[in-house]
DNA sequence: TTCTTTATTTATCATTTGATAATCTAATAA
DNA sequence: TTATTAGATTATCAAATGATAAATAAAGAA
């Protein structure tokens, strides 16, 4: 308040270094989109953020360039590298593997933004949404199938590749877990208080069923 | 072709018979909307019909009435009545009820304009969804928790009441099945060809892994 | 045929929207 | 203080949009 220089950087309307104001802009772009969607107007934007619409144009040269930046700023290095090896790391139970990974992925992507973007995105068609789920196959869904294999005795992907229904069926486990943001963030029901004890709760069952249904499963696919 | 009746009723562009024209409207509407979502404009619509924008003013007096009324085209009835009886009726096994009701539940809901204007209006924030949601909840999850509360011996929801957590719980299975429409219709991905074993899957290992974890996800509950 | 009715089109309006040009003004340097 | 730079606003445009009014034309009645 006492500090000039902070004025300045964060007053709205006048003024502003211009890559505070970019981020300012990027900020709110990305909240405004998320709630009104891809088509929301340049102007209730500018307002939002407490600029004129005009000034949008000094910072992006189109409306779509400015929501390019939206889908960097919320969709690029959404994916931490750092889980790729939750998964396929034996050294602990699967169960344990899975609670970790869906618990770190959840603090990823129980997000009001993250999951609101993506579904107007994937309505509109847009390619973000293909290139994410192609990440989701070879990352989650795969790697699930494998240790799956693995624990059932079952041959390897190598010896025997994976089939559709078997990724399909892995896409169950995903669906428990992402149907959860879905219900929240683009219905608006309550989330649960406890995430991570749901969020168990779907892996306890999924893992369970698996052992028990695997077999059929499998055998059906080849059939 | 050589029937003039036919001509009269079907032709685009003119001179069609009132209602004849009105349930066209609707019918392309529900079509357009559920592609372009409920933003879409009335002359792309009027295009798609092969009738003039102001001609859809003469049939409803506004837009807002027209997405109204494929509302009510899309949703109203769209809960039968007959699948109240499937999930409570003990006469045979619950995998044996729930692959019925959710064979007959994916007939009507694993469709294109069902899925996708549920999920605009999701978005939007319309009231539609969370009346529909609580029908959802009183017909399948809260029945499918009393079902599995009488497999695994435990108290009827009158001696205990369900809790959120069994809720959220089944609501498991219920993304399972729904994860896979969101998956063709919003993100484009190709549906599995074999849609009853797909869903059959579901099925088995919900129920196989509910067996195994039920009572640790009560206990936890409780506690 | 002529008249009447009304389904449909053409013309048009007021707003909204993405975008541009001109103007203003805050900050810094000379 | 004055001049310069550039961040921000005001004014404005052209296209698109929901909606209305007037004109047209197809079908049946007289």
């Amino acid at each position: 308040m006492s500090d000039p220089k902070r004025k300045k950087t964060t007053a709205r309307g006048k003024r502003m270094d211009p890559k505070d104001r970019e981020a300012m802009i990027v900020k709110e772009a990305v909240l405004y989109f998320a709630e009104h969607g891809l088509e929301g107007s340049t102007r209730k934007l500018a307002r939002q953020i407490g600029i004129t619409q005009p000034l949008l144009y000094r910072y992006f040269p189109s409306k779509e360039s400015l929501i390019e930046r939206v889908y960097q700023e919320v969709y690029v290095q959404r994916w931490n590298s750092k889980w790729d090896s939750l998964i396929p790391d034996r050294s602990q139970p699967l169960k344990q593997r899975l609670y970790r990974f869906y618990k770190e992925y959840a603090a990823a992507v129980y997000d009001y933004v993250w999951v609101r973007i993506f579904v107007f995105s994937g309505l509109k068609g847009v390619d973000i949404n293909d290139r994410y789920l192609a990440i989701i196959r070879e990352k989650v869904l795969e790697p699930v199938c494998t240790e799956l294999r693995v624990i059932g005795n079952l041959p390897t992907p190598e010896k025997e590749p994976l089939s559709e229904a078997e990724i399909e069926w892995v896409w169950g486990l995903h669906g428990m877990f992402f149907y959860r943001a879905i219900r929240h963030f683009v219905y608006g029901l309550p989330m649960d208080t406890d995430i991570d004890a749901a969020i168990e709760n779907d892996i306890d069952t999924f893992l369970a069923g698996a052992k028990a249904t695997q077999k059929k499963i499998l055998k059906k696919a080849k059939g």
